[in-house]
DNA sequence: ATTTAAACGAGACGGTACGTCGCGTCTTAAA
DNA sequence: TTTAAGACGCGACGTACCGTCTCGTTTAAAT
């Protein structure tokens, strides 16, 4: 369970089932499938799971919450393969992220709760810690196994280094989830390697512009470096 | 009007409003800022624009398709300004389109539209149509000012540059919107200009790949070009 | 048409249809028929009468009016038939208002502008006129044929006379009205004969006590005749 | 309640609020006094009741039922006066049930709700039981009255008394709704006086005409007794 | 073994918004 | 000026969910 830590746990009383947790996420999910986002009822979900609306409740602020805790899990799922190159990784990685999205319980509810997020910041919070903050753990795998591999130089910095991931981090995620969620097309083995290029150029190039002179590029209004 | 085109406008009887259509969105846009896309209510829009509600439901379909064409005006007052490089061009824009998104009316509804519109093919097709599409234009201006200034090379078919252009969209909205959105970080300046430097190197090296063999490159596990 | 006299008919300008006054009211009699009186709109005997709901509104306040005119007309076809004594022209008459309010059109809308006109005292006004009064007859035609067949007195004076009247024609309109909508149960050849045998007797009774001595009966807490 | 026995209660979930049906159905008379049939509205009397509308459609089905069991108590109150004669003890209860017909929640509501039924088994059967059948007894008790009184002879047999019963309900009813509600002429002393020596006279003639022979009075179209 | 107290299912509750329907009025062009 | 057509502001409809509440029942730990 994301959402609830008891650091006092009632010691008194009947205890709450854990089974019923399980139960209702796994409801969620279900209802997602079946109804999509706008369609999933709190009603249907206690249905589904065999509990009282109030089960609901004790354990969820509302639709969102829970939606988030039941779909964050399905994101654990994804990992880094190590298929020898980082390209490769990265190619493998997309693929991955790209089966997750055509998911119908996750394409339709990760940009729902983002949505609703703009305007509820403990839901924010509640995504970037259940899922967008977790998912982070793939690039810096990738790039740990890429400098071993010497397929990129070390970070000069630590603080550098989580600017480079966060970045990298909303490109992929960003582009991938635009493909497949905003374009609506399919992000296939071609599309993956097309894009994984142009990353890794782009990686490169950010790598010895960082290492050349920073102060060299500062304002719009003037030329990048040549290679473009 | 972005949403009904009358071709065979009928003749007969009163004819729409159509200081109505405009109160109408105008009234959509304020009812957004004010209470954000999942509190914002079809009463309540009507109700703002001085209108009935039957007035919006013989119109629009439901609160998507509103929602829809109100914030698609807004999509359209992004201009690529001419800063004189590609560079500057993109962060140009970039830094346009974070501002867009940072407004209340676009940042709540935007995502929530998308989201729905993943169990609802007309939906998808209305955004693409009203949003997507248009903001096409864009990239393909700025690659043609590239062009003209040998920024960039010539394509070397239309297919391919359709195929570049699509993917460059989805790389530079995805990547701000992940950033703005998803994130939730701000989008400035320095975030603009590390992201542009990653996306014009690797449009380069998309460029010299594209040219050199892009049968060398031909499927995940093994290693890109050896500059990354 | 009973319901709209025009002193000054307007000279100039488009004249009304005359054809479109009968389709209307023969549309409503329609749509009682297949809809009743709650569910009968405007807009549904417009539409049957071919005509825009503009002619109906131009013509009839609303569709109390209306309906009370599409109705009024069944009424004038009640006829006392010549059965060759009270008793049988009363059982002829009974079965024939029973009759008519078997039709579902009076069925449902008699007793609906009744209603309706419990707090609408011009519609009061209107229901007495075209439909209540002009009934009446019935009752003076009826007694104009006893006196003459000698069946009964004459009456000592006209306005007796019209109390009388009135209180029969309460009687035998209530009890039948009642028993067939009300108690919702058949007025057939049986009932209207009990009903005939009631009604005479008490006629000559009232007759007789009139001319016997009105002031002997003043106050309830007293017997009555002792002939009951 | 007249409208919902619960032969086997529900033993589960929160209870029924009783306190929320006498509420609905003092708001409901109320708004009948304010409003009228036609213009009270479910709202409205949720409103006054301090209810949820919806709690109002969890008990009735809709206006019509509820405005039956709202009025229906209404005619519970009526009572057969014991005034020392039949003659008197009719009177009195014809003028109770005008007054009851004159107050504004009765006046505008039984007319409506009988229009209704017309179209409605389901809601003829409800007016029949909770008003209608009811009433009865104030024919069946005044009859017994005067059979011990010796006023009226008994009757033959149960069928035969059952069938007079019913003719003389509508014949009470029908005359005193109809004077009331469709002549819109008032109920008073003088009326009732009247009313009842003819009611009274038709009442023993029936009798004795039904001990002579019924078979000498058999079809239309012959003369009644002499004394017409 | 009994008590205690929270969790549980069921479902009623006060609300809010839905999308539709009918009202009676209006605005157009045609007759 | 009337007509057909149909848009319009309005207000009620009956429904669906919301999140809360009140029941009686169950369950485990504390007594």
């Amino acid at each position: 369970m994301l959402s609830h830590s008891h650091p006092e746990p009632a010691r008194t009383g009947r205890p709450r089932s854990a089974a019923a947790d399980e139960a209702i996420l796994e409801a969620t999910r279900a209802s997602l499938v079946d109804l999509g986002w706008s369609k999933l009822t709190m009603g249907d979900v206690a249905l589904r799971a065999g509990v009282a609306k109030t089960t609901l409740y004790r354990r969820w602020a509302g639709k969102n919450e829970l939606v988030v805790d039941a779909v964050a899990v399905l994101f654990d799922e994804l990992e880094l393969p190590d298929l020898g190159s980082l390209s490769a990784d990265i190619q493998g990685v997309v693929l991955q992220f790209a089966a997750l999205l055509e998911r119908p319980e996750t394409r339709t509810a990760l940009m729902a709760v983002v949505a609703e997020s703009t305007r509820d910041e403990a839901l924010r919070t509640r995504i970037r810690n259940s899922i967008v903050e977790r998912q982070k753990r793939l690039v810096l795998l990738g790039r740990e196994r890429a400098e071993q591999r010497g397929e990129l130089p070390a970070e000069p910095d630590a603080d550098t280094a989580a600017r480079t991931a966060d970045l990298i981090f909303d490109v992929i995620a960003g582009a991938v989830v635009h493909r497949a969620l905003v374009s609506a097309e399919p992000v296939d083995a071609v599309w993956a390697r097309r894009f994984t290029v142009l990353l890794l150029a782009g990686l490169g190039a950010a790598a010895s512009e960082r290492m050349d002179q920073m102060e060299r590029m500062d304002r719009p209004a003037q030329k990048p470096g040549g290679s473009v």
